[in-house]
DNA sequence: GTATCTGCAAAACTTTTGCTTATTT
DNA sequence: AAATAAGCAAAAGTTTTGCAGATAC
């Protein structure tokens, strides 16, 4: 596994941006190929450097970077898109006691909340 | 709004086969063109009858029926895919108030537990 | 009878893959 | 030097769309 200047510029810039990405704005903004960004993913997924959310209303698969950050679940704004991340530590311990209920040893979670932000509330007049 | 022989048939379709289903093979299986199913999923998620979910790990949009069913999420098996539904009360209440927390009028949740299901851990020695 | 719907085939997209050239070690 | 990785371009998939013919109302 070597180290080269792709996968360090793919590190680098699924860093910036909010960690939020798709593929293609991501491989156009660090100058590297998709082929190559989609090629990466998987190891960085498997490396935990990297998961995949499920933030884009269209198909498109998002990604975020998770390195040295604290794991967080999205709250989103069904209509402008906004995301904002949250940690609430009850609702994990809760998740590990709903999975040992049915015999699943845990291992990952994907949460996402939808709804209206508050600015959104406002327009909604 | 028309209430066509396909519109009834995806309808009837969706609610077999445990209420999940991918597109393509909704489509096969009641004998209705993808394209009807694509246009006439969007209107069925609007209406409330069926939901988007995340289960499938590669790309493709998976879908459940929900019309008069109690709200589930799922346990998801990691290495065979197994998909078990659970209601746990307490953690939508949870869910509610870290919405609030951030302003967010809550509408809807996406949720999954991912890990190895008991046959598979047992496997797994 | 007319407006709405369906199916087909083509188009638009996203993701994967084969192969050649480049790069890391 | 050898083995791995990147880029390109073609392929494989999934979802969307234009249009002609069919159908519900």
């Amino acid at each position: 596994m070597r180290f080269t200047r792709e996968r360090a510029e793919i590190l680098r810039g699924s860093c910036s941006a909010g960690g939020h990405f798709v593929v293609e704005a991501l491989a156009k903004r660090v100058g590297v190929s998709v082929a190559t960004v989609y090629r990466n993913l998987p190891l960085m997924v498997e490396a935990g450097i990297i998961r995949r959310t499920v933030d884009t209303p269209d198909g498109r698969g998002a990604y975020e970077h998770v390195w040295g950050r604290e794991h967080h679940d999205h709250l989103v704004c069904v209509r402008c898109g906004e995301v904002v991340e949250f940690h609430f530590t009850a609702l994990e311990v809760l998740q590990e006691h709903v999975a040992q209920e049915h015999g699943f040893a845990l291992m990952d979670h994907r949460m996402e909340l939808l709804g209206l932000c508050p600015r959104c509330q406002e327009e909604e007049t």
